[in-house]
DNA sequence: GCAAAAGTGTTCCAGATACACCCATGT
DNA sequence: ACATGGGTGTATCTGGAACACTTTTGC
């Protein structure tokens, strides 16, 4: 099977940086490469575009056949487009990042990879094409939003404490906060509730566990 | 000549959302178009993108080809890629918006383009494909990048005063900056420099002419 | 002398920051 | 009783917002 156009055409992929908590620790979802160019290198969730599929559609679709996970939160990234990007031709790649719950973490292999792994962000193994560029990217875009939006919710599960979400913001910042400023700061949001419940666990006063009043999508606040 | 491949590719295309300001208002630089679709009506400068041509490298160009100008401010917006954008194929476009001081705004006529002219940004004639879309999403962003970032130095000539950038942000904006306010937060970015000249016109007191003190890149502030 | 834009400081307020102790639980 | 993380309020600082008059010029 061919195609023919009357004047140049590029490949074009969209890739995907996943990331999502674990223990405490920002991780990355990868794929072992199992065709060349790259074989057995790790590299970015992705794949062509099909003609009648938009650019979103295919990102989710792409993630989605190589994890089993679906309904995460997804946003344009940038556009990658070096020419000597990928050793074989010129290929394009609309880069996209998606951000899931820590409590959907489950991964299924698939036909396309030899494996699919999750990594700490902080060790990485070598990755295919400009994928470290990808992820150095979708990293900067995820720390900035935290500080304009809501966007810290979707790594949250259905109800959680708001140590919990405090956890979420100094693993991506880096940094320690102080626990009452950010209570005080998230509360005035108006954007969580308490369920009335608590999580017990360990010898220690149990947690209100609070969820999300309206999880729509993300919100610029400030 | 025909092109021939083993899998579907896309045919890709750049377009620009170019501003500047004229008369205190924001202008956009639209291209009529000679051929079909669209043909007759308004359209963003823009073409395909050659296989072994970077994507900025392809914004730049088309745009120097139509209009003559040249070393504009050049950043990457969006990626629109809905299947059918384009009623001849599907066609990808990566969309940049450019920046261009008052002072170069002069155009050329070229062989691709029946016409160029600038638009003022808020009476639009009819566009070709989606490109409405793509000027809103460009003035969004460059709005957003007022507040924090040096961009709007980007609209200004070699030497300038501050009332005159005052209005740079106001006209982006839409809204009445305080004076004394606005010249105290610009100077204390220490972006600025003095001539030592003045410009006078009409019967009032003669304004100090700044210039930028290192004419770089767009730098993020706060 | 008058019209028109340039230039210049201080007060006020709100939101961010810094900071320390008591509470509820399991062992 | 002690170790562990949960939960709470106030004083201070700082950057943004509001605000009015004098200066220099051309006519």
């Amino acid at each position: 099977m061919a195609y023919t156009y009357e004047y140049p055409h590029l490949a074009v992929t969209t890739d995907v940086a996943v990331f999502t908590l674990q223990k405490g620790e920002l991780h990355v979802l990868l794929i072992r490469r199992g065709n060349d160019p790259f074989r057995g290198a790790w590299a970015l969730p992705g794949g062509f575009v099909r003609p009648e599929e938009g650019l979103e559609d295919c990102a989710r679709r792409e993630l989605e056949e190589e994890t089993g996970v679906s309904g995460f939160y997804l946003e344009q990234l940038y556009t990658f487009g070096a020419v000597q990007r990928d050793p074989r031709e010129r290929v394009l790649t609309v880069a996209y990042f998606a951000l899931i719950p820590s409590d959907r973490v489950v991964l299924k292999a698939s036909a396309d990879a030899d494996a699919v792994a999750w990594f700490p962000a902080n060790r990485l193994p070598e990755l295919a094409f400009d994928h470290r560029d990808i992820l150095k990217a979708a990293r900067e875009r995820l720390a900035a939003k935290l500080d304009y939006s809501t966007i810290a919710f979707q790594f949250m599960p259905a109800v959680f404490t708001l140590s919990e979400l405090q956890t979420v913001y100094e693993t991506i910042k880096g940094e320690k906060l102080d626990k009452r400023n950010f209570r005080k700061s998230i509360l005035a949001l108006k954007r969580l509730e308490t369920t009335g419940k608590y999580k017990r666990e360990g010898a220690h006063r149990p947690a209100m566990l609070y969820r999300i009043k309206a999880r729509k999508g993300v919100e610029i606040i400030k």
